[in-house]
DNA sequence: TATTGTTATACTCTATAACTATA
DNA sequence: TATAGTTATAGAGTATAACAATA
């Protein structure tokens, strides 16, 4: 699991004293790693790598997607997401479909395999997660989104 | 810049729908990905991967670590080690000394000119990230530091 | 000319396991 | 036997740029 440029984890703490956000920025990068720690470990069995999750999560629920708007909900560069979508569709998992209204476009679609393994494997790990987040209190909860929120605008 | 494997960020919203604790994953992983871009943003000049970034910042202000303790802190498994510490040798970064009390270790030190890059670079990126920290009210920056606490304890 | 997706290239990281040299 | 680090292998993602087909 890679983690942003400056590591509070790995940090000397001679390095990190007697700066008062770090804490924060420390927690935040803990809380973040702890969670997509959980994640992946509900996710040990099924056979896909976490950008081909991503997309097969992303393309759940829709009538299939555009490779560029494929690009834009996950942040896979057109160049990279044409071989991730090679290897699902090696694995039965996808197939593209050419847009009929603009020859240029490629639609991304699940197929009945990959609609099948989003509809186990999603709401399973959406469970998963819930299991945790509800250990939370109702304010707890609460009060956490609005510490993220002001967290995320300051950036 | 990689994400867990649910991504909320992708996510259909009709996929999401009636399962409350999602605005709050949501929310931590968008504080997190806002704080790593920015993190990342602040790094463009410098010809050091993610990995390599981590080991030099980690070496910073010690008198080497060896690969063993390395690993523990950054998470880079053993093998992969190997080739991020020789990359950052050829570039001049580090240097390996056997360690005189165990024939088997190596410890990893910065060269003088790897502690220049850490001593010129940790603080101003530092310096870059306090400059956004500090946007929030000491008030706030608490109630996060608790929220995510309770956050991390969850999982 | 601009856009969509593909191809090509080169590099880095990852996981895994076998291997060496020491302890 | 166990441990520290290296080597080998195979796969996957990343960035970048050139390219073909189409708009």
């Amino acid at each position: 699991m890679r983690q942003s440029v400056i590591n509070p984890l790995a940090m000397n703490p001679k390095t990190a004293a007697k700066q008062d956000f770090i804490p924060l920025m420390r927690e935040l990068v803990r809380a973040y790693q702890a969670f997509a720690a959980y994640d992946a470990s509900g996710y040990r069995d099924v056979d896909l790598t976490v950008p081909q999750a991503d997309v097969v999560f992303t393309l759940g629920n829709t009538d299939g997607l555009t490779f560029k708007e494929i690009g834009e909900k996950t942040l896979i560069t057109k160049g990279t997401l044409t071989g991730v979508i090679d290897r699902l569709e090696d694995k039965g998992l996808v197939s593209r479909v050419p847009c009929p209204e603009d020859r240029r476009c490629m639609r991304v679609t699940l197929t009945d395999e990959g609609r099948g393994l989003f509809e186990k494997e999603f709401p399973r790990q959406i469970q998963y997660l819930k299991a945790r987040f509800d250990r939370l209190a109702k304010s707890e909860q609460r009060e956490a989104l609005e510490s993220l929120k002001k967290l995320r605008a300051v950036f």
